[in-house]
DNA sequence: CCCGATGTGTTAATTTATTAACATAGTGCG
DNA sequence: CGCACTATGTTAATAAATTAACACATCGGG
């Protein structure tokens, strides 16, 4: 599900490709048809393949993963979350980046005094 | 191992009692036996029962999780990711605590821009 | 003390996942 | 066209996970 959500759409062989120490191309393949028994994913035909995609939307799905750790590994608390991804992420994150989440932060903050 | 990130430690039952639609008592006896055997998890004896603990750090696990979220569903893009957490987070941060996240950025722009 | 409740150690049966193998069909290039 | 190449459909063999069952040890209340 993981490379269907990075790529958007992949065939049996870019998933396996995507894979590092992946099973092989015959498991991919049937494990591909599992999920899509079970609902998770559909596919279109693109000339002779097939590309899978996930049927739940990447939003709801990020949402979803993102709550997962939150849970798991910040006792349920958004703030020390962002912190360490904050942390984890200083040389990722651009000066205007930075302004731009300030920016979003101090938004918030008007929001939640207005109510 | 979720669970026993959540908890902290937990025994056999706990992890069961924790998991929704959990295969059986005996699944997970075994399934926490190949994970200490691959050397992920260890246990100590508290009384009569065992008590399994993660061995990979809390803090380096949670790292690895964000790091996988992000490239997952936000494109490598940490700003991307703190942006979605902070949206769906409103109603679950203080006043203080987005306070708190507009300084640290504040101070991270500090050390980029010193660089 | 003794017995029931609970937890571990272990084995065996069953179900599921993984893999290999082969048939079939479409694509594209010489 | 016709022949590799690649992909799917399907089946069967093998490997692994899941489950049930039972023996054994320990703790705590009657």
């Amino acid at each position: 599900m993981d490379v269907l959500y990075r790529l958007g759409e992949a065939s049996a062989k870019d998933v396996q490709d995507s894979i590092e120490d992946a099973p092989s191309y015959s498991s991919v393949r049937t494990l591909l048809g599992k999920l899509k028994e079970k609902g998770h994913i559909d596919h279109r035909e693109s000339g002779p393949k097939y590309l899978y995609f996930p049927l739940v939307k990447r939003q709801v799905a990020s949402r979803s993963a993102l709550s997962n750790v939150v849970k798991t590994f910040f006792e349920d608390s958004p703030f020390l979350a962002v912190n360490s991804l904050l942390d984890q992420s200083v040389n990722a994150l651009s000066s205007e980046e930075l302004s731009r989440l300030e920016q979003l932060i101090k938004a918030k903050k008007k929001t939640l005094t207005e109510k």
